[in-house]
Parts: C-alpha cells; sequence; structure tokens
DNA sequence: CCCATATATTTGTATGTACACACATGAATT
DNA sequence: AATTCATGTGTGTACATACAAATATATGGG
C-alpha cells in the first residue's frame, strides 16, 4: 500500500503541472528584464513575423485561447508595443516601433532561459524532454 | 532560418505549459463529480492521510506554495469538508465526515483521468512520460 | 532570561488563463 | 434575397497560483 503523496508522483496531472510551475518560475525570471511574461514576449515574436496576424491564429500557434490573446494583446496595446484595427469580423494586430525594440532583449532572455534549464537537466536530456512532452501535449489535443 | 512558432516547440517552457494547460483540463473534466478540481482533491486526500497536518507540509507534498494553501484550505473549510485550529506557530487541518464521504468518488475520478490518457498516449508511454517528467521536475527544484 | 534569528501562517495584491456568453460578420443553402 | 449556420472577437466573471509583507510564534546563544 503506497503512500498517497508517493502515487501523486504517478499522475501525470500533478507531475505535469508541477514541472509547468517550476520552469515558469525560471522563464519569469529570464524574461524580467523585457518587462514581459514570457507568454506575452512569445506573442511579440509572432505578431513581428505576421504582421496583421488576428486572436485566433495566434491562439492556434500559442496552443492558448482566443480570449486569452485578447487580453495579453490588449496589455501589450496599452504598453504600446502593439496596435490592433478591426475590420469586418477579424482583427489585425500589428507591431510598433517600440515593440520592435523589445525583439533583441526577447532573444537574449529565451536563450538565458535555455542555457539555464539546460544546465540542470543537460543539454540533450532537456532537448528530450521537451520534445517528449511537445509530443504529448499533440496527442492530448482534444 | 526557422520560423519562430517551430522554436516555441523547442523551448520546455513553452511545451510543459502546453502539456499542463491540456492535462489539466482533461482532469477538470474528470473531477467535476467531486464538485472539486483536482488539486483540492488531492489535498482532501493528504489531509485524510495525515491528520492535523499544516499548510507547509501540505505545500511541500503538492508542490505549492504555503499561501496558496491557505487559499485551499479556506476554500475546503467553507465547504464544509475540512476544519482547522490555530496552536502556537502552527495550524492543524483535519477532514470531516463530509469531506471522508467524498474520498470514494475523488478515488474513481483520478483512476479515469488515468484511464484517459492512458488511452490517448498509450498506457506505457504515459507512465514513462510522467515518470520523465516528475525527474525533470524534481531536478529543477529552486 | 533576553535578544536575534528562523519558521509557520495569513493577507493584500497581482497575473495568467479559461469558459460561457454576446455580438458582429461572413458563408452557404434554400 | 432571406434564413440559417459557422467563425472571429471581445466582455464578464471566476479560479489557480504566486510573491511580498505582516504577524505570530519558536529556538538558540549569550
Amino acid at each position: 500500500m503506497k503512500k498517497t503523496e508517493e502515487l501523486f508522483h504517478n499522475c501525470l496531472y500533478f507531475t505535469a503541472n508541477s514541472l509547468a510551475r517550476k520552469v515558469t518560475k525560471m522563464a519569469d525570471e529570464s524574461f524580467k528584464v523585457t518587462g514581459l511574461s514570457p507568454s506575452h514576449a512569445f506573442l511579440m515574436m509572432l505578431v513581428n513575423d505576421y504582421p496583421g496576424i488576428g486572436p485566433k491564429a495566434l491562439g492556434d500557434h500559442l496552443n492558448l485561447a482566443p480570449s486569452t490573446v485578447t487580453r495579453f494583446v490588449d496589455t501589450l496595446i496599452y504598453k504600446g508595443y502593439l496596435t490592433k484595427k478591426a475590420k469586418g469580423k477579424n482583427t489585425f494586430i500589428k507591431i510598433t516601433e517600440p515593440g520592435k525594440e523589445l525583439l533583441d532583449p526577447i532573444g537574449v532572455a529565451w536563450k538565458n532561459l535555455y542555457h539555464q534549464y539546460s544546465e540542470i537537466l543537460g543539454e540533450k536530456n532537456g532537448q528530450d524532454l521537451t520534445k517528449i512532452v511537445d509530443d504529448a501535449g499533440k496527442k492530448l489535443h482534444t
């Protein structure tokens, strides 16, 4: 008869959320220099790649609900890094000049995060883990 | 030059959170019959195993911040499933009779969740994934 | 026994994220 | 063209979770 708290570690809900919280804490720390949370930063990168993209497409790329994207975008507009224009059913989101200036620091922060967890997990280990987790996430898509 | 959105899938922050959100959605669904979120349910199980346990110890088992545990416990007290008594520096949390009645449904929901994701990922695959994720989470402690 | 330091807990506040719903618009079928 | 259906977007609301600070208590060295 195993103890309950040991059983937790056989539960994907428990382990996946636990890991996500820890990596998120590291990532928040890394991205602090940009003044953005990692997810907001990723959104900025996407908007830079796809000028005029809308919330739905952003959500698809980021695996986030559209309403979440709307919130993020509004925050980034408030900070002066994005603009949006509604035309008919669609919304076109674009990056501003101040927004573009963030892209370099974002890249650096991202690289730092990678190095940080690679150092702890081992680089290859971390890569393997990431791939396995990614594949599982894809399979679990509803 | 890879596309940004493909690079996301090489980022543990991205993949781990993405997976966690998907598993959480499944878990929420499974635990709906209990009227509790999965984390609340796990907390109930621990309190049942360790009558008189405090927020700090609960947080250690659940990988949650003590303040988070306090919030959860207060919610569960409000629902009538737990009690707490402060003595000196410490707080002693116990389960109530109505709380005990939840333990069976919680066990069932938990098992259902396991079967649900095992069916999608394959049972062995899911177990391996869980172990890998758990190990990584342990390494990333602090 | 007293002070400094460490520990446990709670509270104020903030962020990320989602769902359910509403609304506008576009597409398809009659 | 009108009606139905699907899609994109935004809002109200709610929950999980955390940190930082406040508080209360315990503990160990002098």
